[in-house]
DNA sequence: ATGAAAGCGCTAACAA
DNA sequence: TTGTTAGCGCTTTCAT
C-alpha cells in the first residue's frame, strides 16, 4: 500500500504537491492533477488517516455515544446522523452505555485519546455525574447532546417533544369518540416519561369535550400481575374505550393483556402507543403511535456537530422536534 | 491534554523512559514507573493514539461491520465482541453495511484507510463480489468472518449450524404430535436461509415417523397476498398442524395471519420460529424458537481475532456453534 | 535501567 | 504553480 512518497516519486514531483491534490486540490495545475490521480489509482493509494490527524491536529472521526444500539430509536438517529455524515469526510465511531455511567465515561476517555473532533451522545439513564462531560466541553471538543439531554447550561441539544406526543396521541383518541382514557405510565423519573404523562393529563384537560375520565396505571410487562391490574381497572371503569401506553413495547403487551381478556382492538378499545418501533406494524391489528422523528434527529445532531467543527465559536443551539401521530389499524 | 514529552520533563526522564512505562514496563524500575505514573496522574496525560500507530504501526482498533445494527442478533454479536475486546487495550469501530455491497466496500476501505487491525465482519445479502475482502486477505489483514460467511478458502469463521437448528425446530414440531408440516422459507440464495430449509426437509426424512406431509412456501410480509399464500395452503392441506418459520419476523407475521385465519396457537397449529429475537417474548402466545447463541458467536470471533492479531503465522479456523431450543406457548 | 536520535506518513509554512 | 523543510507525538533501535 503506497503512500505520497512512492506517488511523488513516480510523478517525479515534490510531496507537497501530491498532499495538495487531495486537500486543496484547487492549489494544483489540472494537468499535475491529473498525472498524481492517475499514480495514485495505479499505486492503489490509500492516505494514511493517522499521519494526517498527527500532522493536522484533525482525526476526521466523530464519536457517537447511545445507551444501546439494539434499539430501534438509537439505531434510527445512528442512520440519521450516518446519512449526513458519510459525505462529509468524516468517520463516526458508535459506542454504547448500556445506560451504565462508568461504561459512559469509558467510552468518552477512549474517544479523547483518539481525538475525536465532536461527540454526538444520549446520556444513560444513570448518569449522573456530568463532571467528565463538562471537562470536554471545557477543553472546547464540541458536544452534541440529543434526546436525553443533562441538565447544563450553554449546550447544544436535540430533542423530541415528548409532551406533545402525548398530546397528540390523546387528542387522537378523543377525536375517535374514546371518553374513558387509560394512560399506561412509565417511571417519572425518566424525564421523557413525566411529560407524556403530563401531556396525557393536559390533551384532556384542554379538550372541549368535558365528559372525559381517565385513569393512571403502570405495567411492567408480568402478564399474570398485569392482567390483573387491568382487570382491576376495567372493573372500576367497565367503560374504558381508549388506551394510550408510553412505550411501544408496554403498548404491545396491553393489546396481548386485552386480547386475553376477550376485548377486541379497536372495536371496543382504541389502542395508541409511543415510539413507531418497527414491530408496531407488524402486530394485529397494527399499533398506532407517535413517530418520534429519530433520523432526523440524527440528522439535525450531525448537522449541529459538523457546524460545530466548522465554526469553533458558534452559539450552542436548541433543536426541539415535533413528533408525528401516526394512525393504524389500532385506533380506527 | 499534556503528553510524554511534559511528562520527561517534569521527571526529569527521557522521552524513551516514560514511553516504555506505558508499554513495557518491566524494563523500567519500579521507582521510576512511579514516578511517572504520578507525574501522569497531575497532568491529566492521554495518550495519543495516533502518533502510536503511526509510528508503530499497531492503530489498535478493530473495525466490525455487520448488515444492521438494529437487530437483536447483530446488536448481540457486538455485545459479545466489545465483552473480550473491552479490556485488551483495543478499540472497536462498528459499521452497518445496510445489506448493501457498495456501502460494505465504503466501510472495508474507511477501515483499511484507519489502519484498522483486524476486521470482523458478516457480510450483506447483497453481497456477490469478493474480491476487495480478497484482497484485504491477501495484505494479511487478519479478517474473522461470522455469520454470514462468503464461500472462500482458508477464511477464519465462527458460524451457527442452521442446518442444525433447523433440525431442532422440526423435531420438536415433530415430537409435539405435528404431522402436516410447513415450512415458511427464506430467499435460499443466502445460505444460512438454503441451510434451514434442508435441515426441515432432512429433519422430516429421518424421522422415525414415516406418515410426514410437509410443503415450503415463501411470505414477504405483505399481509393481502400472504394471507392468501397461507389460504391456499390450508385448502390445499386442511389438517396442517405446524410451522416452522425461518426467522422470528416473519413468525410473527405468519402468527397474526393465523389469528386472522382464526386458526388457534398451539391448539390447532404450533408454530416455531428462529433467531430468539426479543419481541418472541412479547407476542400472545410467547413464539417458541432456536437461539443463536449470539453473544457467544461475538465472543469467538473476537477471540479468534485478538489471537490472530498476536501471532500472524496461526492457520485459519472454522468455529461451528450449536443452537438451542427455546420451548415457549406456540408450541405446547 | 536509561538515554539519544531517527523516523512513521503526512501537512503547512515559507520560499521560489 | 511547485518545492523545501520542519515537525505532529510517539516508538524503537542502538548506545551507554
Amino acid at each position: 500500500m503506497a503512500g505520497i512518497k512512492e506517488i511523488a516519486k513516480i510523478t517525479g514531483l515534490s510531496l507537497a504537491t501530491v498532499s495538495r491534490v487531495f486537500n486543496e486540490s484547487h492549489l494544483v495545475s489540472p494537468k499535475t492533477r491529473e498525472k498524481v490521480l492517475r499514480a495514485a489509482e495505479e499505486l492503489d493509494y490509500q492516505p494514511n488517516i493517522m499521519a494526517a490527524a498527527l500532522r493536522s491536529g484533525k482525526s476526521k472521526i466523530l464519536g457517537v455515544i447511545v445507551p444501546e444500539v439494539n434499539n430501534f430509536f438509537f439505531s434510527g438517529i445512528i442512520n440519521g446522523i450516518e446519512k449526513i455524515v458519510s459525505d462529509s469526510g468524516y468517520n463516526i465511531i458508535i459506542s454504547q452505555s448500556h445506560e451504565s455511567q462508568e461504561k459512559e465515561n469509558e467510552a468518552l476517555n477512549s474517544f479523547l485519546k483518539l481525538k475525536v473532533e465532536g461527540i454526538l451522545i444520549s446520556i444513560s439513564k444513570e448518569t449522573t455525574d456530568f463532571s467528565l462531560v463538562q471537562k470536554i466541553l471545557d477543553s472546547k471538543v464540541p458536544v452534541i447532546f440529543f434526546d436525553r439531554v443533562p441538565n447544563l447550561e450553554h449546550i447544544n441539544s436535540v430533542t423530541l417533544d415528548d409532551h406533545r406526543g402525548a398530546i397528540l396521541a390523546t387528542e387522537h383518541l378523543i377525536d375517535q369518540g374514546c371518553r374513558n382514557l387509560v394512560h399506561i405510565a412509565g417511571d417519572p423519573k425518566v424525564s421523557i416519561f413525566d411529560k407524556r404523562r403530563k401531556g396525557f393529563i393536559d390533551a384532556i384537560l384542554k379538550s372541549r369535550h368535558k365528559n372525559i375520565k381517565y385513569s393512571i396505571i403502570e405495567l411492567n410487562a408480568d402478564v399474570q400481575n398485569d392482567i390483573g391490574i387491568l382487570q382491576k381497572t376495567f372493573d372500576a371503569n367497565s367503560n374504558i374505550d381508549g388506551v394510550f401506553a408510553f412505550g411501544d413495547e408496554i403498548g404491545l403487551h396491553a393489546l396481548n393483556l386485552l386480547k386475553t381478556l376477550d376485548v377486541s382492538v379497536p372495536e371496543q378499545v382504541k389502542l395508541i402507543a409511543f415510539g413507531n418501533a418497527d414491530f408496531t406494524n407488524l402486530t394485529e391489528p397494527k399499533i398506532s403511535t407517535i413517530d418520534q422523528e429519530c433520523s432526523q434527529m440524527g440528522e439535525l445532531a450531525a448537522n449541529l456537530a459538523i457546524k460545530n467543527l466548522q465554526d469553533k465559536n458558534i452559539n450552542p443551539q436548541t433543536k426541539v422536534l415535533l413528533p408525528r401521530l401516526i394512525v393504524r389499524d389500532s385506533t380506527s
